[in-house]
DNA sequence: AAATACTGACTGAATGACCAGTTAGGATTA
DNA sequence: TAATCCTAACTGGTCATTCAGTCAGTATTT
């Protein structure tokens, strides 16, 4: 053990690893989370997979609780930046922006984050399912604070842009734009069970160019409805 | 296996409760695994929420894998038989049947099996939201094995009843259909939380006028698009 | 009496949390 | 400039608790 200990220990500020340990440990927490649930991934699995102690991840994080919660935190500020972002610019541009490059707006950095990532790219859009469809307070009020805040922004662009769309209609749109989302980024493989491989939920550019129509249509459909 | 013809229930006439025992434990097994997840969930609340011995359930079920696989036979046999029955009855009229009324033969049958619920009516939602969304290989066995031949018939139907639909589109529909659906069922009361309490997704009639068209007017999309 | 339904006490195997130390390196002091 | 102090990062081991599953035995039904 004294050759393990005397291993270079240089991790602050290192250059040699380009992530830090701190880091290292939250992109395991999306892989053993995703897979097991939060009840079902243990501490003791992430910290044997990310290579370090499993007092680290204590000492890091101190609970279970807050490392997730910081998981999320830290995944859902970069994307739903990006989401941000990318609607300002649209309406930024001259004239309104098309409902489906709303829609774009909100799906692709999705799309985007689960790419980037090294093994599975789904893992973080199951997380979030799980999260948003639980009925539990705490999950909710994870919705709520890292959420929320970005739903109320695309509801009101839809408003904006959709002539004659109510506001609880854009409500209603986009939970179900949003129930459509998270079932397709979670790349479960049904589509291609029920289609004998023909749909494949892994192609993210295929789905986009489903899911756009599709909603984009449905949000037209509330137009021709009262309320 | 043999649990299934040691299983010889019959309805106890007992005074105190109408149920039996065996279907007590079920019935708990729904709140208990939708407000804590399959790891979360413990035979010893399931137990003592039924007023049973823990014992009884291990020997009723013999594992907690058991458990939950009957528990979702038992509803998914249920509500699947229903969408069957009504998906064959509308082809049997004259005329064939619309693209509305498939989809509230989707899903009706599934709001209604939550209403009939004494407490949480979503509990058996969100349980199989967390199942549908799941990658894991026992997730989807238990999805192809009680769900996926459902879907299929569906498809079919979809095909048959709107032209220019091809099987691939309807495969994509059916599963957008089906996460939008899940989503609502799940009752989180996030659409409550999103519009000032103007939308509620406690009140399934609303739910079923909205989602509906919304799903409808998406899958007619497909037609005018080529694949 | 024989099968079935059921109980409650038990067990071994995890698990989250905790803690006393160790190490590296930067700052302060002598 | 070298001895000392300080602190954040990190380790390995421990511990109380909790869990699914087992079992010997009792009640109830047929």
């Amino acid at each position: 053990m004294t050759l393990e200990t005397l291993r270079k220990r240089k991790a602050i500020s290192n250059a040699s690893t380009s992530e830090s340990r701190y880091d290292a440990i939250l992109d395991m927490s999306e892989q053993v989370f995703a897979n097991s649930g939060y009840k079902g991934a243990t501490i003791r699995e992430i910290a044997e997979r990310a290579g370090v102690a499993q007092g680290l991840i204590h000492y890091h994080f101190r609970t279970k609780e807050e490392l997730f919660e910081a998981m999320v935190a830290r995944r859902s500020k970069s994307i739903n930046g990006q989401r941000m972002h990318l609607l300002r610019a649209l309406f930024e541009e001259n004239g309104p922006p098309s409902l489906e490059r709303i829609m774009e707006g909100l799906f692709r950095p999705t799309i985007e984050a689960g790419l980037s990532q090294a093994g599975d790219g789904g893992a973080f859009a199951r997380i979030l399912v799980s999260i948003a469809n639980s009925a539990g307070e705490w999950e909710q009020g994870l919705t709520a604070k890292y959420y929320d805040p970005m739903g109320q922004e695309y509801i009101s662009a839809l408003v904006k842009i959709v002539p004659g769309l109510s506001r609880e209609n854009a409500v209603w749109a986009y939970m179900f734009a949003i129930g459509v989302g998270m079932t397709m980024m979670a790349k479960t493989g049904r589509p291609g069970r029920l289609s004998n491989g023909i749909c494949d939920d892994g192609d993210a550019e295929v789905m986009l160019a489903k899911i756009i129509p599709f909603i984009s249509a449905g949000v037209r459909s509330f137009t021709k409805q009262p309320n």
